[in-house]
DNA sequence: CTTATTGAATTGGTTGCACCAATATTGACT
DNA sequence: AGTCAATATTGGTGCAACCAATTCAATAAG
């Protein structure tokens, strides 16, 4: 059990601060130019070591939201109150739940990316989606058959014709799944795979821009539940 | 004495700690999935306390390149060069066919955004959107209109909690128009923008999920329309 | 010999305190 | 009043200890 394994996800310290101080800006209505509470009230008034609310504070520096100037106090930055209210409403996003995220990202874009192959799709791109089933079904090396899947993900945005969608997808296939991981490995996961990408390839063969979605969106189901 | 001046700003302990890790995972050639050595032995190298390498780390975490797991390690997540979001913010503004393929992304994405901000915008998330209406309706400076759009489609990203398609839509944008575009000059486009925007915002205080969706890729179809 | 178990070692998360460095404030002196 | 030096305030850094989750190896059980 080595997965991109996902706890409930305990609220790190410096995240419940970042919260909070969004909290204070919105009932102090504080504004670009106004200051912060020193550190150390800021700390005691939380209840965090001082070390935990600096986190919090060099995030929110990063994010431009405030800047610090040493020996006088951390001020309020974003040009504009909406900026810094959209900004805030995001914020903090922990390694793990970025995962979620991309999965969410990827869940909004493949189906339609696969309804878009099925209408515009040439016939090398799907030979090349073909190839890729064929060798797909000949190997059983995790790290090969992950490779595999990228490509096809990739090989099906290419095939919409968009230069930028594929560039997009790219990205997000690598951000989603670090290379070492061995979730190819079981079996089961390999035949679910193969066979969701085979029917994903029929209906795009067939110009069934309906069926390809919906066979996409079927398949990341699939993959999502035996990941989480 | 009051002004902005900014000193020629002394690099603090953690900014150089980011740079010398930077460096650390090109040299070692490491990659996704990768741990870097543990917290005490990188600030012992690096010759700076734990406090402020920590500091350094989590900024990293926050930008996506790396996340932490308690009891185990600091792993790389997406290496420093393919980041996410590298694909629209190198290329802004590449000939038509880079604005058309924009365009495509765009009607992929945003009415899901739509339809995710229906289910899970949070009351103060309305409000934001609301005020941005209040603003359109006031002004017809185009240049402010203009910012004021694109206030509006992030916020809506904003609105669905994930904080990486919040991102995405910033970047989405900034690809789409170029700051100086001056398409809002026209009167007919700003009525269609409000009323658009108007109907998207009503969907979601309803919570309206495919009447969100659909109020976006009709507005978008329209917007399409003025511009091509 | 293989598989569980359990307990020590490792590693990130948090806290507290002390001290440094830049800035702001106070107050004595002219 | 105005100047300027002493003092207090505030962000920046370091050190050390402890907590909590994970890893890993020694050991026991089958």
């Amino acid at each position: 059990m080595q997965d991109t394994a996902q706890k409930p996800a305990p609220e790190r310290a410096y995240e419940a601060v970042i919260a909070k101080i969004r909290v204070m800006i919105e009932e102090k209505n504080l504004g670009p130019g106004d200051t912060l509470p020193p550190e150390r009230q800021l700390a005691e008034i939380f209840n965090v070591s001082r070390h935990s609310l600096r986190e919090a504070i060099r995030v929110l520096q990063e994010k431009g939201v405030l800047s610090a100037r040493q020996g006088s106090g951390n001020y309020i930055q974003s040009a504009t109150r909406g900026d810094l209210m959209r900004t805030l409403a995001v914020t903090t996003n922990t390694g793990s739940r970025r995962a979620l995220e991309i999965f969410q990202l990827r869940e909004i874009m493949e189906p339609q990316l696969a309804a878009l192959a099925a209408e515009m799709g040439e016939a090398r791109h799907i030979e090349m989606l073909e190839a890729i089933l064929d060798k797909q079904g000949q190997t059983s090396d995790g790290i090969e058959l992950r490779k595999l899947d990228h490509e096809f993900h990739e090989t099906l945005a290419a095939a919409t014709g968009n230069a930028t969608l594929y560039e997009l997808a790219q990205n997000i296939n690598r951000s989603l799944l670090p290379p070492k991981t061995k979730i190819y490995d079981n079996r089961e996961r390999q035949v679910i795979s193969l066979e969701g990408h085979k029917r994903i390839v029929d209906a795009i063969k067939n110009k069934d821009v309906e069926g390809a979605k919906a066979e996409m969106r079927a398949h990341i189901a699939r993959v999502k539940s035996t990941v989480f």
